[in-house]
RNA sequence: CGGAGCGUAGCGCAGCCUGGUAGCGCAUCAGUCUGGGGGACUGGGGGUCGUGGGUUCAAAUCCCGCCGCUCCGACCA
């Protein structure tokens, strides 16, 4: 893409109700414009980085064998009544009236909905078990919008539902999604702790919220030294070995990580100096809630003796926009932003330091098509602005790399290649950055 | 939902107290020069001062209502 023709509104200057380095950095960086109190538009370099977001997290469900569906953003008042939680949501909810008068619901969640569909297609334990999932935006009324895309009452959520025929089945079911959304999470650079958590106005008695570390954090959280040193992307990912994955489950949450409301000072004490005290971000939530919606809407399925069978049914959410606002307070500097490689919104940033001058600009035409011609989807700056204003750009907006093509290097045959994240810079010819930027780091 | 604050050009702000021609920086447009960390100069364009009402000869400014946004707290992917 040609910055010249690329729609990127970047600010010099923060917008004043923009609190937190995330909030500020994604205005400034022309990634989102907000409409309203927590809902917001993308524009499209915070549109690349959700999408990329998005598709990882839809690869991590598909690996584990979720099924992606889509579900619509609006239901039907009638659903939620059938669960009890058309009452007990409360203003969180967003309620509309269609012209018929007919009580409808921006949707804050889908488990209602999703038991539907199942109720409506599952006759049999053979159906069993099944666990889909759609990515779709969700409304939450929230009392107090905040952080910017990190608490809007509109948001982009990943949430999985799994059915099986009896308990060990259902736990197999959450143990194949928590490992899947540490890979997700490792996989995006971070590093999520799972925590036991309550399990709120969703219900049942097992769930975990993923948090990952930044200053920024909604929530104090307390963790073991020994969890944050494990390598998390090594997990199995054979999903259909139930033991497997209850060894890695075990392994992950055999280590001392709670939230403020979970936190036991005494048992934390026995850690010592491997005890971390930190703030912490939820990006992620799972739950097993059993029967309760499956009971409550009356799903069954036959089982192998002709018998009635109650569905357990799990829950799994990931905040994908969230996740934007997340990655950022975990990856920036006073610059801007530093995007992690497999979520940057371009593979590589070229810059033109003398747009009009020849060689310059063969040197860089060049460099822009064999990096496309690379795969690593470039972005190059070629508009006839300062030095300064385009160095200023590409530090803010974040990519991984950023190649420097000046008169200098153009009649040396050189590239300057800058690592965004160490700002290490080095002279290379066209053919070595080329390797450099293809070669794993 | 309790407490606090803020709405003046795309963004950041001044002007308000003490009523009288709406201003500054950045951005933007045209041009010239510049050219390796948000460069310089010249000349432009852009505002029903959130909104409705009131007071007044006169309201961005004073008074009242409403709306919006933000921050702190309680609640949440």
């Amino acid at each position: 893409m040609r910055l010249s023709q690329f729609f990127l509104p970047t600010l010099r200057e923060t917008p004043t109700e923009a609190q937190i380095v995330s909030h500020r950095l994604m205005l400034r960086a022309g990634m989102v414009r907000q409409q309203a109190a927590g809902i917001y538009s993308w524009l499209p370099l915070g549109h690349r980085v959700l999408t990329r977001i998005a598709q990882i997290v839809r690869e991590e469900q598909d690996r584990s064998g979720a099924q992606e569906i889509l579900m619509p953003t609006i239901q039907p008042a009638e659903l939620w009544r059938e669960s009890g939680r058309y009452e007990d949501y409360g203003k969180e909810m967003l309620r509309i009236t269609d012209r018929h008068e007919r009580e409808m619901l921006y949707g804050p969640t889908n488990e209602e909905m999703v038991t539907e569909i199942a109720r409506a297609s599952f006759r049999s334990y053979r159906d069993l078990p099944r666990n889909l999932y759609h990515i779709q935006w969700k409304f939450r009324d929230e009392v107090r919008p905040r952080f910017g895309v990190m608490r809007g009452r509109e948001f982009l959520m990943k949430d999985a539902y799994s059915f099986d025929a009896d308990p060990a089945g259902a736990r197999h079911s959450y143990n194949k999604m928590f490992i899947a959304y540490l890979r997700t999470f490792a996989r995006m650079g971070l590093k999520a702790i799972p925590m036991r958590a309550d399990t709120g106005p969703i219900g049942g008695d097992l769930s975990h919220e993923f948090i990952i570390l930044a200053e920024t954090g909604e929530s104090a959280v307390f963790v073991d030294r020994d969890f944050l040193d494990q390598n998390l992307l090594d997990l199995p990912v054979d999903y259909d070995d139930v033991a497997g994955m209850q060894a890695a489950v075990d392994r992950c949450t055999g280590f001392y990580a709670a939230t403020d409301e979970k936190h036991d000072p005494a048992v934390a004490a026995k850690l010592g100096d491997r005890l971390v005290g930190a703030r912490g971000i939820e990006v992620g939530h799972i739950f097993y809630f059993g029967t309760k919606y499956s009971a409550a809407m009356g799903l069954s399925v036959q089982g192998p003796n002709g018998e009635k069978i109650v569905p357990e049914m799990g829950s799994y959410g990931i905040g994908v926009s969230r996740l934007v606002g997340a990655l950022i307070e975990a990856n920036h500097d006073d610059a801007g932003i530093v995007w992690p490689a497999a979520v940057a919104p371009f593979g590589a940033g070229v810059i033109n330091l003398r747009v009009g001058d020849a060689a310059c600009d063969a040197m860089a035409g060049d460099l822009y098509a064999r990096l496309r011609a690379a795969g690593l989807d470039p972005l190059y700056d070629d508009r006839t602005e300062s030095a300064g204003a385009k160095f200023a750009n590409m530090d803010l907006i974040g990519l991984p790399w950023q190649l420097v093509v000046g008169p200098r290097g153009a009649k040396a045959g050189t590239v300057e290649v800058k690592d965004r994240r160490s700002g290490a810079k080095e002279e290379l010819s066209l053919d070595a950055a080329l390797a450099k930027l293809t070669s794993p780091r």
